[in-house]
DNA sequence: AAATGTGCGTTCACGGGGTGAACGAAGGCC
DNA sequence: GGCCTTCGTTCACCCCGTGAACGCACATTT
């Protein structure tokens, strides 16, 4: 995963639910906690999240890791970043599919049942 | 990369062209001689290519590496099932470009131009 | 024939990067 | 007070790809 793309994650994520620890955070993005900790460290740094100390007694949480406005505008700044890669990859992943058909329809000996 | 595709694009370069040394191939991949050495061996062991004692004066190859027939079965079984593969990531890519569509056309402040 | 050069297959010390156990700190509970 | 839990943080560990380096076999040069 890029980089971008997984503070892109961070943001989606903490925007939604700002009370997460980073255990949970990395749970949720499906890395190990020292990863999810320079992650978050990095998008504090860049000033997109604050965090403000504070702890609830149900959750434990010990900060609050809230957007900022620049972080609100990094987001979808990511996200349209990511958009357009994804539509080049689109693009891409189609001519190779049609190349890749090609290819299993040529080696076929046919006789087979065709290719859905 | 997958280590099937790996095996894949090592049939597929190698039956287009059987006297390409290790370091070609290696090439040809965009990987390390090491990693193309026990990618080689890997296809080796598994008997889907065979490698005969070959040296010839104007580039110095040592090995031919041919296809076996069950070499080419090999082939055509791992492109059919990568072709599987893309087809579902296409599909997941589709649903995943709209909703960045969305998110990104949500995010905007509506007086921007618009997204082609 | 000997020396040198080139390309071969093979190996392995190195480094980058993710992991998760372990640490001290801070609050809740008895 | 003592104990437990969860917090953020760190860092030794491991996985895995890299490419320099090795020994070898032939070609070329001396």
């Amino acid at each position: 995963m890029i980089e971008e793309d997984l503070h892109l994650e961070v943001l989606r994520l903490l925007e939604r639910e700002p009370d997460m620890s980073q255990r949970q955070l990395a749970r949720a993005l499906g890395l190990s906690v020292g990863k999810t900790h320079y992650a978050l460290k990095a998008v504090l740094d860049r000033g997109w999240v604050k965090a403000q100390n504070f702890r609830r007694s149900d959750n434990r949480s010990a900060y609050l890791y809230q957007l900022t406005p620049s972080g609100l505008q990094e987001k979808a700044r990511l996200a349209y970043g990511l958009l357009q890669r994804k539509r080049a990859e689109h693009e891409a992943l189609m001519t190779e599919i049609e190349q890749l058909r090609v290819e299993v329809q040529n080696a076929k000996p046919a006789d087979e049942p065709p290719t859905p």
